[in-house]
DNA sequence: ATAATAGTGTCTATAAGACAATATACC
DNA sequence: GGTATATTGTCTTATAGACACTATTAT
């Protein structure tokens, strides 16, 4: 077929190198709630440009190891954390030509959220310039490098919007937990307090959740069943949102 | 400041062709509501790769004219339809090693919404390549170019659900319009009917749109109300979900 | 027994769904 | 007056919110 080889020849003598083409990236916002907070991870760059202002984890697509974004983004989250299993969503995109002073520059943004767990089988393979930054006191790291105060910005009102649209939160959870233990987080991430009795009438709804069976948390007071997230069941969506007191 | 002189030497002698990075572009899932259904505007490639085949409107970032992203996006439509002022959105991302052969391709997806009153305005300015196609005949296109087909089902997706809950579809509208006749676009992008009643009352208690001062439809029949957009009102959600009969 | 948290139940408030009733034009 | 569509109203249904009540463990 003619056309074919037409097709063949063209590829044969494109050369990407011809052209003026834009930087891309992948950033990743990483959320984790710790000590009843909201918190996210960044980076203190080694590199210029931006030399040691604190930044998004993140950086190149690296077109010879990565087969797609969420490969890059997964590399470059366990680089930075260890973990390799998050719930990771690309939630935007941005590219202009003022974000980054090399020239002009895309990204893609994630978000990512993972839990205190995994966290803790991490914390050995010291990365120096890696902090946990609690959301409402972000204003104290001095200017982020590029827009990224902007992205986290962006990325904490997905969240949340999803948050009360979802079952997301239980991403934030080791893999059991109890219902006491869900609300809470659903409280911290929204930053509102929600009627447990209503809380508790969703859940059950939605139908995301398997009791642990002989799973129980244990205090000075009456133990807890312990549920985890059913599989294949990734997402679960509320009729109506959940609004807080 | 020495810290500014290092970050100055380091941008000189930056070259961003030293590097292989991903092609970038944008493409555009553009909707319009014409004979009671919902279609997309796709053209068909005069180059190569993929040369004859139908796919969105959209290219690369021309990095020395477009400011921003969105820049990119307005270009392209303006192209192909002479509409400048759309609802425009950016929706998702997607890049990998197989979606183009001239190698590793990201694309940040749009999708824009405009109404046929706009369309007329352009029939002009003749694009033989460039046709509507209604959602459901898809399939008599032939395979769309790269990943288009998926593109416009993520756009579809997206748009629906964002129907459910806002006032989106106003944008599919001329500038005045009767409450029947934004019912009808709801019902049409949905695929169900919506109690008249119901409707109504959202609509209402959004508070998003103002009667025109004397306007009417008129026809054999009695007259209905023009209503239109109140500025500053780009976007508004509802409590509740849209849910058919 | 007391403290503390888990878990359930009951009533209310809000908003959507069903469906009917009324309004107002053109013919 | 007849027809067609606009507009409003009433009752029902579904779900969140408020709040109280019971349950179960450790101390």
């Amino acid at each position: 077929m003619q056309a074919e080889q037409q097709e063949a020849e063209f590829l044969r003598s494109y050369n990407i190198h011809d052209y003026d083409i834009p930087l891309t990236s992948v950033d990743i916002v990483i959320f984790t709630v710790q000590n009843f907070s909201l918190q996210v991870l960044l980076v203190q760059r080694a590199e210029h440009p931006f030399r040691l202002r604190w930044a998004l984890p993140g950086g190149f697509i690296d077109i010879h190891r990565d087969d797609d974004l969420q490969a890059t983004a997964l590399r470059k989250l366990k680089e930075k954390t260890g973990v390799a299993t998050p719930y990771l969503e690309q939630f935007a995109g941005v590219g202009n030509h003022t974000r980054d002073p090399r020239g002009w520059s895309a990204t893609f943004p994630f978000f990512a959220l993972i839990n205190p767990e995994q966290l803790d089988l991490q914390s050995g393979s010291a990365v120096e310039d890696t902090r946990w930054f609690v959301l409402d006191e972000l204003d104290q790291t001095g200017p982020l490098a590029f827009d990224h105060a902007q992205l986290i910005q962006a990325a904490l009102q997905h969240l949340r919007h999803k948050v009360e649209y979802s079952s997301l939160p239980v991403h934030l959870l080791p893999e059991s937990f109890t219902l006491s233990e869900l609300q809470h987080i659903h409280e911290i991430v929204l930053g509102k307090n929600i009627d447990k009795s209503a809380f508790r009438k969703r859940v059950k709804e939605g139908d995301f959740l398997e009791a642990v069976p002989d799973g129980w948390r244990l205090g000075s007071n009456r133990p807890a069943q312990l549920y985890r997230l059913k599989q294949l069941q990734p997402l679960v969506y509320f009729q109506r949102p959940m609004i807080g007191r």
